[in-house]
DNA sequence: GTCTATACTCGGATAGAC
DNA sequence: GTCTATCCGAGTATAGAC
């Protein structure tokens, strides 16, 4: 398996044994590696070792350090920018998906808690880059929300919420937690299991004071 | 001016002249080089060629990179871990008082764009270091807001509401955008125009919609 | 205090054996 | 496909002149 091809996702191949192949195990440890020191603090030696390979074969699979991260940071946008089509094309209620959304993104963020950061950190690093390489037009997840929720509003006369600022509140409240994760622990004194359980209320709290805000009072 | 003793706030001292010492201009250089950059990232080059002296300057004045990084952090931190006892302790009702915090906020990250994504990727790449070097209890000012709305709510027999949730949810919508800009402008097209007119707009946004999820049927 | 020149270290990349 | 050994540029740090 050389690196002549780019793939566009990253699956961890498994070998006829039971150990995952080599290029598996490197894309697990690159993962894990550029997303906790970032792209410029991440050292090759560091993947190697996790990988339990030396630095030549990674090399040999990526080309260098940037291809490598290329298609980490690829498949991590991948799984940043959620696909909302199937919640949004749903026949609930508003209500109901915007909970479904807050609950499914949260509980992708719980289980790739560095997500968030790694990949806001490295698309302000370089937005002209960012832009170029991994901006997916189809991406754009805020217009087909900002299009449902107007729609939604339109019926209910409720015309006074600006969908922008009601998606931007939405995510917000959702990411910006594990982002200040440590902060946060340290400010509170929450332990890790505190900390989990206090994310979890939210996943309940964030939609219904969102939907607070659609009433006409409140904004 | 030599680096024995360090200074925990940052001026920019000024010459008998109109130009700025070398030692503030180094400061100036490293607070951008390193808030743009990061730690890992940031070159030593970069910053002496900002402040228009040479590598060895630098040295001279703060002994090696990460004393002149520990300058730096410090000072943001400051910035970044407001002081709010002005605010609390001022004779204001609270709708008053989270108008009051949040616009203050955010004029601030507008004036220092980068300094939230800076604060918090540093301190959530090393967090034992960050709570050992940087961390200041006096700080945490989430615990006397937490008392202040814990009152205020017990007053008006509002007790539905979490005080370590609304006060996540506030910071979350006051930060977040500032992390999120270049991902945000290209996913609405919003010009650094538009873009810091929709910011100013939430300082409106933020503290009303704080205020209505204190109400019962909110939350 | 400020410079030039240089030493040293780290880390990404390659050559080549097996 | 995987390894050892090595190269080489980049980047931090220091020596020493002025």
């Amino acid at each position: 398996m050389v690196n002549s091809k780019i793939k566009t996702k990253i699956k961890t191949k498994i070998t006829t044994g039971n150990r995952p192949s080599a290029e598996a195990r490197i894309l697990l440890a690159a993962r894990h590696v550029f997303m906790t020191k970032g792209m410029s603090g991440a050292r090759m030696q560091d993947i190697a070792d996790e990988a339990g390979i030396n630095k030549a074969l990674l090399h040999y699979y990526f080309k260098n350090k940037e291809r490598l991260f290329d298609v980490i940071f690829r498949d991590a946008s991948s799984v940043f920018f959620p696909k909302i089509t199937g919640i949004i094309e749903s026949t609930d209620t508003l209500e109901k998906k915007l909970e479904k959304f807050c609950c499914a993104y949260i509980d992708m963020m719980l289980q790739n808690p560095f997500l968030p950061l790694f990949v806001l950190t490295e698309a302000n690093k370089r937005p002209a880059e960012f832009r170029k390489k991994f901006w997916r037009t189809r991406e754009q997840v805020f217009q087909k929300f900002a299009e449902e929720i107007s729609t939604e509003a339109e019926k209910k006369k409720e015309l006074n919420i600006n969908p922008a600022h009601l998606f931007l509140n939405m995510i917000s409240m959702c990411i910006f937690p594990f982002i200040a994760k440590p902060i946060w622990q340290m400010s509170t004194g929450m332990n890790d299991k505190e900390f989990r359980e206090f994310i979890d209320e939210r996943k309940k709290i964030i939609p219904q004071l969102i939907i607070a805000s659609l009433k006409k009072k409140c904004l």
